[in-house]
DNA sequence: AAGCTTCGCAACCGCTCTACA
DNA sequence: CTGTAGAGCGGTTGCGAAGCT
């Protein structure tokens, strides 16, 4: 990196082996945060902003530099399914790895995957949709009168989708649902996921986040074309539940 | 061995958000 | 309500290393 310097005067590129000591001494000494006062503390001749970014993802010993296992790598494609491109938190749902080492990872390594793995998904739709009529899900509605809501919660079997083919027969594929019926001022019920039950709305995220590949492809809980992402090679039975919590997420996206 | 290309990652830049006077 | 400063975030850049011809 080159050793330039702003019109200000202050050193950019690169940080010395003497340029890490002094910033490590200083938050030692100091503590993080009131990084203003920083460079003037440490003796550095660097903006507030260059000590923040060289503490919190190269010199914090908290970060983890080891290689992103399976797990992680799988952890930070559903979440990012889930929050996009929001790499802080992200980064806080993976312990130890920071938001730029998430954003670089996801550059270099995922990013191209997605695409090659859009473009093999759009073919395999477009050959699907010459031999095949798709029924298209439809959001659950239930009258007040409906059995379904006589009980506090349900766990019932409903075919997601059902594919008529040009021969007649009929494909339905299932998927495991707790649905938490909600009564509507109207007298009109809907099924909805959301619920203040801490332990319902971790199964219904729990639903969401370990759906397999093929009953993604054809859910209504996510309809968005590149909804589907996941990667060969992923050994799920390994997840690491530790990783994250359901509720935490929820909060995030409320 | 030399030159070129690609890859990975640290660092910078510009913008937004938040707190406070 | 407005202006200002500090903090934080995401997008982008640019350098060194590794791989290829």
């Amino acid at each position: 990196m080159e050793k330039s310097k702003t019109r200000s005067g202050v050193r950019k590129g690169a940080w010395t082996y003497e340029e890490d000591k002094l910033l490590k001494s200083c938050i030692s000494k100091y503590g993080e945060g009131k990084w203003h006062l920083v460079p003037q503390r440490a003796g550095l001749n660097r903006c507030r902003k260059s000590c923040r970014l060289r503490w919190l993802n190269y010199l914090n010993p908290t970060i983890n530099k080891e290689i992103l296992s399976e797990d992680e790598v799988d952890m930070m494609l559903r979440l990012h399914k889930l929050l996009g491109n929001r790499w802080s938190l992200i980064a806080g749902r993976l312990p130890g790895r920071t938001a730029n080492y998430v954003k670089n990872y996801w550059h270099t390594h995922l990013q191209k995957k997605m695409v090659s793995r859009k473009l093999e998904e759009s073919k395999e739709k477009e050959k699907l949709e010459e031999t095949d009529e798709i029924i298209k899900p439809q959001p659950l509605t239930f009258s007040a009168n409906s059995p379904w809501l006589n009980r506090k919660y349900i766990n019932f079997v409903t075919p997601i989708v059902a594919v008529s083919t040009k021969d007649g027969t009929v494909a339905n594929d299932h998927i495991e649902n707790t649905m938490l019926p909600i009564n509507d001022t109207d007298g009109d019920c809907a099924a909805q996921p959301y619920t203040t039950n801490s332990t319902m709305s971790a199964m219904w995220w729990e639903n969401l986040l370990n759906v397999s590949n093929d009953k993604i492809a054809s859910s209504s809980l996510l309809q968005e074309d590149d909804s589907n992402l996941e990667f060969p090679n992923v050994n799920y039975s390994n997840w690491n539940s530790n990783l994250y919590e359901f509720d935490s997420i929820l909060d995030i996206l409320n």
